[in-house]
RNA sequence: GCGGAUGUAGCUCAGUUGGCAGAGCACCUGGUUGUGGUCCAGGUGGUUGUGGGUUCGAUCCCCAUCAUUCGCCCCA
């Protein structure tokens, strides 16, 4: 028999791995939530055109990430790389912009992108997904980054830096693009990597993002779109900036954070981790006014980001988590006990104790030492004596004591201890 | 798609100029006929990732392949 493994890029999630995610998607109901942040759970297969419309043809994402395949009728569906895009498709196949007039989205869930899996990186990964529609003020920009780092406080985490920049907007950009594109050609081409030459002509903001020294050290002195923004865009990244000051949350200017999804305009940013491996960013997000109208919808502004789960895991998982004791082990040690042991388990949960039984009569000592490595409070031992007496010695495992409880007694019994 | 590292017990890893496959942890049993955590004694557990090659003989050397992992690219 060949036995069956995950596949590659996919994990299974056991303890106590599995118990930080929960936390996190609890954290993150809480936190949202008091932002007026309402639950949305959308699919993760879409069709593949909905993908291509938001993100891009031109992006990594959509040019060689994707899982895509025809399905039974040949369709060509895509399990979604990321969620804004499912997201903006409830949106507007729900009518929200017809009856709402800002609508503060929330979702989380798998993403799926076939990439080289390396440390926090899976082809199957996990995202937290915030959208608030409907509003182009700067409060809408601000407020969403409160939340973002709120959230990752509350989530413990720490070390973290905010990166932050502008990206202009539909009137602005095309300006920049061309006077940066004139700025690149005037350069020694040839210095640059393969990748930033084809980048010229398909998106040369990205060449700015080039990780490669050389290409660094050539674009040293590119002209920034900070500079060139046209005039209410300067005021919007302006009032976002000095909202953030206001409210002490530090960050900085980087005029290189493009991002890789094309829908981006306006304000952008980054979290990013230097704790955690080469994939620091743990957060991104920006504004995306016109991603509505392009997927068929109203012209609605719309800002938001998305978290990496797996990321924020990897940091969590160098602090210690608290441990959960359960308050009982039922011990067996006649042959029938078992049969009595599940119901008494049956009444002790029901008072509110969490706690487990053995299965079986096996040796005592064994399951002694089951009840110490779980860690329980409370070791019930149930043998011939106790059922012949319809009772159970209980004895504390912290200090040893035990006493003999009837029964009809243990509910008052788990009261007493809870 | 490209580059490096690593595959030996459930887990973490030793090992041999090529000669019977090891330790710690975990698990089970006993020391204590019904009492855990410490201690002591014993025990279960391996086609050394897979397939070839060299050799009297390969876990070790060579080739291939698969997997894992770190990095590049890119992204959360």
């Amino acid at each position: 028999m060949t036995k069956f493994s995950t596949i590659k890029g996919f994990a299974d999630l056991f303890e106590p791995d599995s118990t930080v995610f929960s936390m996190l998607e609890q954290t993150a109901l809480r936190v949202f939530g008091s932002y007026g942040y309402k639950e949305l759970r959308v699919p993760i297969l879409e069709y593949t055109d909905l993908f291509c419309r938001s993100i891009g043809t031109e992006t990594d994402v959509v040019q060689k990430e994707m899982f895509t395949f025809p399905d039974r009728k040949g369709r060509m569906l895509t399990m979604r790389p990321e969620a804004t895009a499912g997201i903006m498709r409830a949106y507007i196949e729900g009518g929200c912009p017809n009856r709402e007039g800002v609508s503060k989205l929330f979702s989380y869930g798998p993403m799926f992108r076939y990439e080289r899996p390396q440390k926090g990186r899976m082809r199957q990964f996990h995202q937290l997904d915030c959208e608030c529609l409907g509003a182009h003020e700067p409060q809408a920009d601000a407020e969403v980054i409160f939340m973002l780092m709120r959230f990752l406080q509350e989530a413990g985490l720490e070390g973290l830096r905010l990166e932050l920049n502008t990206l202009g907007c539909r009137e602005c950009r095309p300006a920049y693009r061309e006077s940066l594109t004139r700025y690149l050609e005037g350069l020694d081409t040839d210095k640059l990597c393969e990748n930033c030459r084809r980048r010229m002509a398909t998106n040369p903001l990205r060449v700015l993002d080039c990780k490669e020294p050389g290409c660094k050290a050539l674009t040293e002195n590119a002209p920034t779109i900070g500079e060139s923004v046209c005039e209410p865009c300067r005021e919007h990244f302006g009032s976002v900036k000095s909202l953030l000051d206001a409210e002490n949350v530090p960050y900085e200017l980087n005029s290189r954070l493009v991002r890789g999804l094309d829908y981006y305009m306006r304000t952008t940013f980054e979290v990013i981790s230097s704790s955690i491996g080469a994939q620091g960013s743990v957060a991104g997000g920006g504004r995306y006014d016109g991603l509505v109208s392009q997927l068929g919808g109203p012209d609605m502004p719309g800002i938001g980001f998305a978290c990496g789960m797996e990321r924020l895991a990897l940091m969590l998982q160098e602090k210690e988590q608290p441990v959960q004791r359960p308050d009982f082990y039922i011990a067996c040690q006649a042959p029938e006990a078992p049969a009595t042991a599940v119901r008494l388990a049956q009444r002790l949960r029901e008072s509110g104790l969490a706690g487990e039984l053995s299965f079986a009569a096996k040796s005592l000592k064994s399951q002694m030492r089951l009840a110490s490595k779980n860690a329980a409070r409370f070791c019930l031992l149930l043998g011939e004596t106790e059922l012949q007496e319809h009772s159970v010695t209980i004895k504390n495992m912290d200090t040893s004591e035990q006493v003999s409880v009837a029964f009809d007694a243990l509910p008052a019994w788990a009261q007493s201890v809870s």
